[in-house]
DNA sequence: ATTACTGTATTAGTTTCCTAGTACAATAAT
DNA sequence: ATTATTGTACTAGGAAACTAATACAGTAAT
């Protein structure tokens, strides 16, 4: 998997969200040792400092552990995978809608529009 | 109404918000003339040029009209007032729909995760 | 013991964004 | 005509965020 990344948004948070969905996805299994930094960055085609970054985020999560001196590793927890998943999707559902709240759109409105959208969007 | 600015967010943005729910409300009237930059400056305790900024966001939007020497007024037309609010619903909601996916879910369970914390929320 | 490999701390450079100060331009009001 | 009031352009200051360079510290491997 190439890894695409933009100049349009901070590359750390494309890192981030690149390898949550390596994780969530399977594509690196629970309790999988992970290339280093300085070899994920040369992947990357990135600075160390920067794949640096974005490890360190995903540990913040709990995705990943750091054996200070051995590497890291994928989490073997399978529940966290799923806790860290939904809390970032709470996280994106709560920004959302106090924007929405903001512009003046009451709960039900909300509700309404979004189902019409994704109705659209199928087609 | 006070204008309530905090420091977590660009001032400029905040002022565009709080106008737009002023016009949205109907606290401004349509076709009402506004203050001038430098009032409605002193008024919210900003730089005129932030208030500036704010108010030419809103006029390229089409919520409200300059008149070059005679200052600023709320468009007339009721219909581009719910055209905006629809067309910045429509925005947030893309962006929203977007970062789910990259999270990796799919619409099914993105509609049925807002319905529930918004049955949450209303409680 | 030495070497090679791990993550990390520190610092500096760069860019971008936001805000503010000042001066300008046009016109309505007098 | 003059004055006051309107929006606007230009510039600079400052802060925050991101990326990169370098050096450090610990430990596994030899």
């Amino acid at each position: 998997m190439p890894w695409e990344l933009k100049s349009d948004r901070p590359i750390y948070l494309q890192l981030v969200e690149h390898i949550e969905l390596m994780i969530f996805s399977g594509a690196y299994p629970l309790g999988t040792r992970l290339p280093s930094v300085r070899d994920m960055a040369q992947d990357a085609s990135v600075n160390p400092n920067t794949m640096q970054r974005a490890l360190a985020k995903l540990e913040e999560d709990g995705l990943i552990i750091t054996h200070r001196t051995s590497g890291r590793s994928i989490t073997e927890d399978a529940r966290m995978i799923e806790r860290v998943k939904t809390k970032i999707a709470q996280e994106q559902i709560l920004e959302f809608l106090e924007k929405m709240k903001r512009l003046g759109f009451e709960q039900k409105e909300i509700l309404t529009l979004i189902n019409d959208m994704a109705k659209e969007m199928k087609q």
